[in-house]
DNA sequence: CTATTGACTACCG
DNA sequence: TCGGTAGCCAATA
């Protein structure tokens, strides 16, 4: 194992620790991990996520956008995963995203 | 070491 | 709600 910056590593955790069905945005875990202003190293593990079992598609913006689906293969893949958990999107954005948002700094 | 980049967020109009 | 701009921080070159 190469030497793995922590940070990464705790983005990997705690999107693992998102329940099926919900989502949560890249602020939110990067406050979780003490670096609230660090939302955007969050997105950036995500693109280093590939090859690890972190389900990145249930991490979206604040906005609920699916902001990193082109950074999956294809161009509808994010959407058709979070569909297959229930999930409802509409032209890239996730319906009642407030209903199924997941706060691991309040859930754990 | 410095410069650039980015799956963000907040602010402003 | 939408668009543009600024700030932020860690990784990469």
């Amino acid at each position: 194992m190469a030497t793995e910056p922590h940070f990464f590593d705790k983005c990997y955790q705690v999107a693992r620790q998102i329940p099926l069905g919900r989502v949560t945005s890249y602020g939110a875990i990067a406050t979780y991990l003490g670096a609230a202003r660090s939302a955007r190293m969050v997105g950036y593990a995500m693109t280093a996520s590939h090859g690890k079992d972190v389900p990145a598609h249930r991490v979206v913006n604040r906005k609920g956008l699916l902001t990193g689906k082109h950074h999956f293969d294809g161009t509808n893949l994010m959407q058709q995963l979070l569909e297959n958990e229930g999930l409802q999107i509409v032209d890239n954005q996730i319906q009642q995203f407030e209903s199924v948002f997941w706060d691991p700094a309040k859930e754990l």
